[in-house]
DNA sequence: CTTGATGCAAAGCTTTTGCATCTGC
DNA sequence: GCAGATGCAAAAGCTTTGCATCAAG
């Protein structure tokens, strides 16, 4: 049973909900997403170059979690000054069909990059109208709403997107003095 | 109880939801639509064009429920030729602000817009990664696992949005047909 | 030495804007 | 006649692409 419980803990982190176990698959640690992406690149026959070991690095390990273009491209140069915005996209591309990253778009026409945490890794975002602050959450009532009513739609979901707009905390007590 | 009843369906379409009365209101007939445009010229001091009347009719009487830019340009063309996009795009802006029309974006990097069917009304989309199909459904439970998501989070929602991409019913039997 | 990767500039797309002209009111 | 609306073309902003050059395997 110990044994079992420390096997458990290497792969996933243990919580109690509703009265069961539940398991939470640990975060991909750094070396396996190197490999996952290594891997990718030979498979396909691809080549592994300075350029994509920097943008890794800045993507995976410097910066936060929901990161636009632009803000990449400016940390990639302090390290290797002649990067162009193509290798940018063309990489991120590549981190996405590879499954490490996910494209967001909030809505102000720029794309905003993930890391993916783990595989098949899913969860929704608060986003706020006043800071731009993004905080993540996964539940589960929700997805089950939502595959129920998929299936009254007959509709075969593939994956899905949930956003809530509004104030967090801070914005909105600022917001309430504003007014009153 | 009666007389009640029938000044209620005035204004509400009535369906027995689980063993409870449910009120749901009426669509906007069309008259009150052209008038909500009408009175917020009024009051902004703008001005009532032959353009702007030609777009509300192609969009709200015409055309379907998640039109684009495009469809709609194309669709005014023919009743007015001279028609340009920025007329297009200032007209849909509009709609937006008096309440008339939602903005909607599914991922293909084109707005898409649909008519607002009542005050306040919010439903969210099924959209088909086959056929591009879009339907529309309202979810009670979600919405009140949404708030309490919110609340945790300390968050004042003011909207929200969701998407369930997949494949609806005779898009997923043909997969399943290619596939096989 | 072959094939893929990169950097640059140009092009693509959707949406917005500046400006001369037109038209409600 | 004045303020707002329109049409056109140009610009903006993000993303992709063509192409000559570079570099990994």
């Amino acid at each position: 049973m110990i044994i079992y419980y420390f096997y458990v803990k290497l792969i996933t982190n243990i919580k109690i909900y509703k009265g069961y176990l539940k398991l939470i698959p640990k975060i991909k640690p750094k070396s396996e997403r190197k490999k996952s992406l290594d891997d990718y690149i030979v498979k396909k026959h691809l080549k592994s170059t300075t350029q994509r070991d920097i943008i890794f690095d800045q993507f995976f390990n410097y910066l936060g979690q929901h990161v636009t273009v632009d803000e990449l491209y400016e940390s990639v140069k302090r390290q290797y000054s002649r990067i162009g915005y193509a290798t940018i996209y063309r990489t991120l591309k590549l981190f996405k069909e590879c499954g490490l990253a996910h494209e967001r778009n909030f809505g102000d026409g720029r794309a905003k990059y993930e890391p993916v945490k783990f595989d098949g890794e899913h969860h929704d975002h608060l986003i706020c109208l006043g800071c731009e602050k993004i905080i993540e959450f996964a539940n589960n009532e929700i997805e089950s709403c939502s595959l129920r009513v998929a299936r009254l739609n007959k509709f075969d979901v593939i994956n899905h997107k949930l956003e809530l707009y509004g104030y967090c905390d801070s914005c909105s007590v600022n917001n309430k003095r504003a007014a009153g």
